[in-house]
RNA sequence: GCCGCCAUCGUCUAGGGGACUAGGACACCGCCCUCUCACGGCGGAAACCGGGGUUCGAAUCCCCGUGGCGGUACCA
C-alpha cells in the first residue's frame, strides 16, 4: 500500500490527528508500503517553519516515521495551475463571479436541497462542473458506500479568482501524482470526497481506495480541544507519557481488535490492523485508561531505559536506584519525583502528615526507639533495615504501621513514599539518621 | 435549513440470526495482600436508543423515529 499523512501545519499535533498517522504508519509498514508526508496549505499561510517543526516533532517522538516528504502543497502550485487548464479547456470546470450571497439566492428559488449551477463567465473563480443527473458513490473501505446525489452537490469552486487553487482540488492531484493508493483520514472528509472523486472523474483518472476514520471526542461528546486536558501529542509528551503506550492506546480507538487483549508493540499492531475492521462509530479519549496502559509499559521497560526518560524528563542525574524502588507506584514519568524527589532532596513540608505520626500519641517515642535501631545497624541494607524495624515492632508488640509511618514522615515528610525500607537503605544510614534526629528536634521545641 | 455518517455497560470494545444468563479492558465499589501509596489477586454493580417489520428465532437483517457527530467557505 502506498498511504499518506496530510496534516494541516497548525502547530499542535492533534491524538485525532495522530491516531491517523499512526494508521497510516501501520499501514504502510504493515504492507511492506510506504508513507508520504504531505503539508495540506494551499495558501502558505499556516505552513510556518515553527508550525511544521512543531508537527514533525510531534510525529517523531511517537516514533512514526515517513518514507517520502514533507512535499508542501504550495510548492505544487506549477503543476495545480496546468491541470486546472486542462479541466478548463475540457470544459469540466468554468469560471464565474458568483459569491456566497449569489448562491444562497440560487437556493432561495431553486430549493435548499439544490446545488448551485453557475453561468460560465469570463473571469472569477474557478467551478467544477456537477453533473445534474446520477450520483458519485464513495466507495469507502471502514464504511460501505456513502452516496451523494449530484443534484444537491453544489458547483464546488476549486481555484480562487487570483489562480490558487483549493484544498479539495489540490489534494486530489497530489494523491494521484503521489501515486496514493490508499487514502486514510478523519471522517471530517466524508463529505469532500465527493467533490474529490469529481475531480478523478473530470481527468479520466482511477481514484485510491478511501477510509474514513471515526473521530475522536472528548468526555462530553465533544469534539476533543484544549477543554478536555491534553489534546494534542505535545502535551502528552509534557503530562509525562511514553510513546508507546500512546500509540498502543490510540491504536485501539476504533481499531475493532479482540478485546482480550489490549498490549501491543508496534509490529504487533501492524501485523492486526485491518480497515474493514475498523470501527464506524466515534469514540472517547479516556485518559484515565491511558495512564493505566502507561503504567504498564513503564513497569515493563528496562530499568535503563526508564531512569534515562525519568532523568530527561526531571533534568536530574542519578535517579536509577530511585527509579528502581518506584516503578511500581507511578503511571506516568510527571509521578516520579512528586513520590520519591524526597530521598534528593530532603523531607517536604506536610503539617497533616506531621501530625497524624510523629506528633500523634507515642510517634516520638516509636521514632526515638528506630533510631537507636538503625545507628547500631551494620551492614545497612534493605534487609537488615527490615529485620531491624521489624524486630523493633516485635519487642514492644506495636504495630507495625506505629513504627513505620513516623519514620516515613521523618525522612520524607509525607505518609506516602516508596517502600520504607528501600527508602531508608537507599538514604544509607548517615542521611537517614540526620533526618530521624531533625524530626526529633522539631517534636520536643514544638509539641504536637 | 440542506447533505452525509453513526448508535452494545460511565468509557474503549467483543459480538456479524440460535454458542448471549451479552464477554474483556479502564474507571467505580467490596474483600484479600500490605509499612503508606501503588502493584497484584478475587468478587460485585453496570449496556444492546425507541417503535415497527422479516424470521420458528434478532444485539445481530430492513424501515421509520429519536439522538449524536460531521460537512455545507474564493479554509484545510
Amino acid at each position: 500500500m502506498r498511504v499518506r499523512f496530510a496534516p494541516s501545519p497548525t502547530g499542535a499535533l492533534h491524538i485525532g490527528g495522530a491516531r491517523t498517522a499512526l494508521y497510516n504508519w501501520l499501514l504502510a509498514r504493515g504492507s511492506g508500503g510506504a508513507l508520504v508526508l504531505r503539508i495540506e496549505d494551499t495558501d502558505r499561510e499556516r505552513s510556518t517553519p515553527e508550525n511544521v517543526e512543531q508537527i514533525l516533532d510531534a510525529l517523531q517522538w511517537l516514533g512514526l516515521d515517513w518514507d517520502e516528504g514533507p512535499i508542501f502543497q504550495a510548492q505544487r502550485a506549477e503543476r495545480h495551475a496546468e491541470v486546472l487548464r486542462q479541466l478548463l479547456d475540457g470544459g469540466h470546470a468554468y469560471r464565474s463571479s458568483a459569491t456566497a450571497d449569489d448562491v444562497k439566492a440560487y437556493k432561495e428559488r431553486h430549493g435548499h436541497e439544490r446545488g448551485f449551477r453557475g453561468e460560465p463567465e469570463e473571469a472569477g473563480a474557478v467551478r467544477l462542473r456537477v453533473p445534474d443527473e446520477g450520483e458519485t458513490i464513495v466507495d469507502d473501505v471502514i464504511r460501505g458506500g456513502a452516496r451523494f446525489a449530484h443534484v444537491h452537490m453544489d458547483d464546488a469552486v476549486i481555484a480562487r479568482a487570483d489562480g490558487s487553487v483549493l484544498y479539495n482540488f489540490a489534494v486530489a492531484i497530489d494523491d494521484l501524482d503521489a501515486g496514493i493508493t490508499h487514502v486514510v483520514r478523519g471522517e471530517d472528509h466524508l463529505s469532500n470526497t465527493p467533490k474529490q472523486l469529481l475531480v478523478f472523474e473530470a481527468l479520466g483518472a482511477t481514484p485510491p481506495r478511501y477510509a474514513h476514520l471515526p473521530l475522536l471526542h472528548g468526555p462530553d461528546g465533544k469534539k476533543l480541544s484544549k477543554r478536555h486536558g491534553a489534546a494534542s501529542v505535545q502535551e502528552l509528551r509534557d503530562a509525562g507519557y511514553l510513546p508507546d503506550a500512546v500509540v498502543n492506546y490510540i491504536a485501539l480507538l476504533g481499531a475493532g481488535f479482540d478485546a482480550e487483549e489490549e498490549y501491543f508493540p508496534r509490529d504487533e499492531l501492524a501485523r492486526r490492523l485491518r480497515l474493514e475492521r475498523v470501527s464506524k462509530s466515534p469514540a472517547v479519549f479516556d485518559e484515565k485508561k491511558l495512564r493505566h496502559m502507561n503504567g504498564r509499559w513503564l513497569r515493563d521497560m528496562p530499568l535503563d531505559e526508564l531512569t534515562a526518560r525519568i532523568e530527561a524528563f526531571t533534568g536530574r542525574d542519578g535517579l536509577r536506584e530511585g527509579v528502581e524502588i518506584s516503578r511500581e507506584k507511578i503511571q506516568t514519568l510527571a509521578d516520579f519525583w512528586p513520590l520519591a524527589g524526597f530521598l534528593y532532596d530532603g523531607p517536604v513540608e506536610d503539617e497533616a502528615a506531621w501530625a497524624k505520626t510523629i506528633g500523634a500519641e507515642g510517634g516520638a517515642q516509636a521514632l526515638a526507639a528506630a533510631r537507636a535501631t538503625l545507628a547500631g545497624l551494620d551492614p545497612f541494607t534493605q534487609d537488615a533495615v527490615e529485620a531491624a524495624l521489624r524486630g523493633l515492632v516485635e519487642a514492644h508488640g506495636w504495630k507495625p504501621k506505629q513504627v513505620f509511618q513516623p519514620v516515613r514522615v521523618a525522612i520524607a515528610g509525607t505518609t506516602i513514599s516508596p517502600g520504607i525500607f528501600e527508602s531508608v537503605a537507599l538514604l544509607g544510614r548517615e542521611e537517614t539518621l540526620r533526618r530521624i534526629d531533625e524530626a526529633l528536634r522539631h517534636t520536643a521545641g514544638a509539641p504536637a
